[in-house]
DNA sequence: TGGCTTATCTTGACGGTGTCTAAATTAAAG
DNA sequence: CTTTAATTTAGACACCGTCAAGATAAGCCA
């Protein structure tokens, strides 16, 4: 995601053809970028028409509202997370052990590196609101890449304690998910701290798993 | 938190004296209300200023910005979370078990009522922001309630981990603050889940701290 | 090819927002 | 009573999201 050229890039030329070729994917690309660089504050529908040389309606032929823009943005956010963990677990030549540590990284990695993105992705506004079906669900897949980890666990016999797997991921995503906004947000601000908790938490999660 | 008598009653009367009485209080006041009622984005200065029947730009000789009002409600409710902690930790005929448990619920409880307002005191538009140092000061006197908590169980020879009373704390806060972020952002829908993993987090808990 | 339909984009406008400046009003202090 | 400081007000500015009507281009069927 180092890549910005495409903000830069559609400004360019005025003399632009009526239709845009990819408008939709081209709002898309600028949103997460200014969203990552400003935050949700920052992206205003009209600057944004104005960066990828559009009209100021002309997003709305494409996403029905500035929620549904930002509900994009998510969206993407949660497929690149969910690369992130399906890319740990698959990894056949890891152990479980493993595995789990680097799931656990990478989403530390991806919230500390993303903090608005990740904010919005959690936020209220997308979740209380029905209208944005589709979101919720490759949200969920997400969360099914983790839940996986621990089915592996269980099939694999390394799990002696009493709670079904689905029980034990939701627990541990939940503590995952509170160490990643505390940092996130920049409540928790020591990056070593974070990294140091997040050792001793899934130490602790071993524990568990045996006992 | 029944009663919001104070938004239609400042309505009520035309002829109000010049001067407010307790302004600052009386806006403070109607933000919670709006905000746990319609969350931050229902709060708009101007409607709020109407409510309270004062003219638009009064609210700003009591706070500098929006953000500074936003501070104060977040403050607001970082005192009130704090009653709540600290009435749990010198529950004084308590063992310590069920402090900790009063504790753990009375949080999630505080965090399911006011979702809104739970959002607004751990985003990040707060913590980023250098501006609100006193309200940043507030939230670290709450969250010391709950250390004390992990000093008592120290003291009192009841934790065999070697992780130092601070770093559990650290480590459980942040997995109580994702269970109450997932509950009342409302992606953990199912309140009887909620509580179901409370209690078996606290029971692990439990667990390592023995070990 | 020509004409119809549909998708896409634009211009103009409306009501709402945060907040700045300058003036007015009242309470408090000397 | 006069001066001063604290409050509150009115007016204005630049933004914002989004609605309604119209202009433009592309796709499709004859």
């Amino acid at each position: 995601m180092k890549d910005n050229s495409h903000i830069s890039n559609l400004k360019a030329s005025a003399n632009q053809p009526y239709h845009h070729g990819n408008l939709r994917l081209a709002l898309l690309n600028a949103s997460v970028d200014i969203i990552r660089a400003q935050g949700v504050a920052g992206l205003s529908l009209r600057k944004l028409a104005d960066l990828v040389g559009v009209s100021r309606t002309a997003p709305y032929h494409h996403f029905k509202d500035k929620d549904a823009l930002l509900a994009a943005v998510a969206g993407q956010g949660f497929e690149e997370l969910s690369g992130l963990l399906s890319q740990a677990v698959n990894d056949d030549d890891a152990p479980l052990n493993t595995k789990l540590e680097q799931a656990v990284m990478g989403y530390l990695d991806f919230a500390t590196q993303h903090p608005t993105q990740y904010e919005l992705m959690f936020g209220q506004a997308l979740w209380q609101d029905t209208q944005h079906e589709s979101f919720q669900r490759t949200a969920k897949d997400c969360f099914r890449q983790y839940v996986k980890l621990f089915e592996l666990f269980a099939q694999q016999g390394l799990i002696k304690s009493q709670e079904p797997p689905l029980r034990l991921a939701q627990m541990t995503w939940a503590s995952l998910h509170g160490l990643a906004r505390l940092a996130s947000d920049g409540i928790f601000a020591n990056p070593a701290d974070i990294h140091d908790i997040a050792k001793t938490a899934v130490r602790h999660l071993e524990i568990i798993l045996q006992k």
